[in-house]
RNA sequence: GGCGCGGUGGCAGAGUGGUUAUGCAGCGGACUGCAACUCCGUGUACGCCGGUUCGAUUCCGACCCGCGCCUCCA
């Protein structure tokens, strides 16, 4: 039985998918003007373990995840790279799919773009006019409107009140009501636009993703998840926007991942202090990243710091040391068994990665152990554990030589360095071992780390 | 001010009403030509104060501190 954590209800309940043995979930995704930092990365990751697992255990998983190509944001930014709005979007799509894969988080099953579902954001948008949900204003604009919808607040734990009290809510003369929020933006002069019944325009930001979850995973689906900066307004507006206009619950699951911060303070855009994941990856492997973020609980706050990457890289070292040299077993005959249940048992309750890394390690002291006593057959059976559970997090699929050797801009190439061990090795055997360890050293001095063992010496990046 | 989350050993980070998290770092030992890797061993941990209980880090209450949302942000 898998528990998970949902917004809505606060606190963790029993899946139970719509459809039995299937998952319906829509995570939104990234707004395409700038390059992913970390906490997209860290929403990406964590929905895509969530997703492997899922899988993992059985479950037939549509997973959706939107671009949001249409935006304030995008056109200030094109405008200010003096590029069209589109190629801007383009290029940062490009770019996210790049770090993605670096980080290896598979593709969503879908990926809608806004721009490609304008018809059906206005379909929605008429049918909120129509039932009295939304009005058409003087501006052009069409607004939601918020005290038509008695639930709203349901998901954030807002009052009305409360929010028409804050001082924050954006005052605008158009408005019935302050807290309404806007569904569809008339055009200004030059900007980008789509006819519409109430003029030429843009879809406002909350209705683009009612309109892509629902037409892709019908009126009510499984799971929805995003950052934890979305919870209000966006995914509050989003069920206020869908369950108006199609009469049913919108979501059964709300999931939000926890935020990444930067000396105890969130990082974000707003406050500039965030780390694209590219300039990470410069410094630290992907997969080390990618170990960083699952090495918590997804919905807890993590910190950035360059110390805490690389004691993830310290840490997933030892994890492909054991499976250095060997062959993992085939999987088809090494039988699930305790790990296996131990790791289901930590992913079960509301997807504890950091419990199943702890198994991780558990199999990884294992096949040390059996390699120490020379039962190589074991080692290779606890290997094939290893990279199983390991791949459902999404870890430990690489070569171990190729997560060791990854080109981090060295300035030695393998050869290079596999002369210096053969000279090393010749050193050695002639007993002469201050040479040996001048050699080690001016390794060592370069980044490169050498271990001896009985069959050989290997090396690695420090 | 409203709503929400959290304070675990040097650090990171799970979890539990009574019994080992795990990793990194440290220390001792084994292995090694010496190291590294690995193995074995090793640590007065649960913010503070009350309460419930035979027993609380774990439940309840108060307090202190930190963080998030309330405006675009993942």
């Amino acid at each position: 039985m898998i528990r998970i954590y949902n917004t809505l209800t606060q606190q963790k309940e029993e899946f139970r998918p719509i459809e039995p043995g299937k998952v319906r979930m829509y995570v939104c995704g990234m707004t395409v003007y700038d390059y992913c930092h970390l906490g997209h990365a860290r929403v990406l990751v964590a929905f895509d373990v969530i997703t492997r697992y899922l899988r993992h255990r059985g479950f037939e998983v549509n997973y959706v995840r939107n671009i949001t190509d249409i935006d304030d944001k995008i056109l200030r930014r094109a405008d200010e790279n003096g590029e069209p709005y589109n190629e801007l979007t383009d290029r940062m799509i490009k770019a996210m799919h790049e770090d993605e894969a670096r980080l290896g988080v598979l593709s969503p099953d879908e990926e809608p773009r806004a721009t490609a579902y304008i018809d059906e954001i206005i379909a929605m948008i008429h049918k909120l006019i129509a039932s009295g949900h939304a009005y058409a204003a003087d501006n052009g604009d069409v607004y939601f409107a918020v005290d038509s919808f008695e639930e709203y607040g349901k998901l954030s734990k807002k009052k009305l009140e409360d929010l028409l009290a804050g001082a924050r809510v954006d005052v605008q003369e158009a408005k019935r009501s302050p807290a309404d929020f806007a569904l569809w933006k008339a055009a200004k002069a030059g900007e980008v636009s789509w006819p519409s019944p109430w003029g030429d325009g843009r879809p406002g930001w909350h209705i683009e993703c009612s309109a892509m979850s629902t037409c892709c995973l019908g009126d009510t689906f499984d799971i929805h998840g995003g950052g934890p900066d979305l919870l209000f307004p966006h995914h509050e507006n989003e069920i206020a926007q869908s369950e108006c206009a199609t009469g049913h619950t919108f979501v059964n699951t709300w999931m939000h991942a926890g935020a990444i911060r930067v000396n105890k303070e969130k990082m974000s855009k707003s406050l500039g202090n965030f780390f694209t994941i590219r300039e990470i990856m410069e410094k630290y492997p992907a997969e080390v990243v990618r170990y960083f973020l699952v090495s918590s609980h997804y919905r807890s706050q993590v910190d950035y710091s360059e110390e805490n990457l690389a004691e993830a890289g310290r840490t997933l070292t030892r994890l492909y040391h054991a499976l250095r040299g060997i062959v993992p077993a085939k999987a088809a005959d090494v039988p699930e068994a305790e790990h296996d249940e131990r790791f289901a048992e930590a992913m079960d309750d509301d997807f504890n990665t950091a419990g199943a890394i702890a198994v991780l390690h558990a199999v990884a002291n294992e096949i040390n152990q059996h390699r120490r006593d020379g039962r190589e057959e074991d080692a290779k059976h606890s290997a094939a554990i290893l990279v199983r559970l390991g791949g459902v997090l999404g870890l430990l699929q690489q070569d171990p030589e190729a997560f060791f050797q990854a080109d981090t801009g060295g300035e030695l190439s393998a050869e290079d360095i596999e002369a210096m061990i053969q000279a090393r090795a010749d050193a050695r055997k002639a007993k002469n071992f201050a040479e040996a360890d001048r050699i080690r050293d001016e390794l060592l001095d370069k980044g490169i780390i050498l271990d001896d063992s009985r069959e050989g010496t290997t090396w690695r990046k420090a």
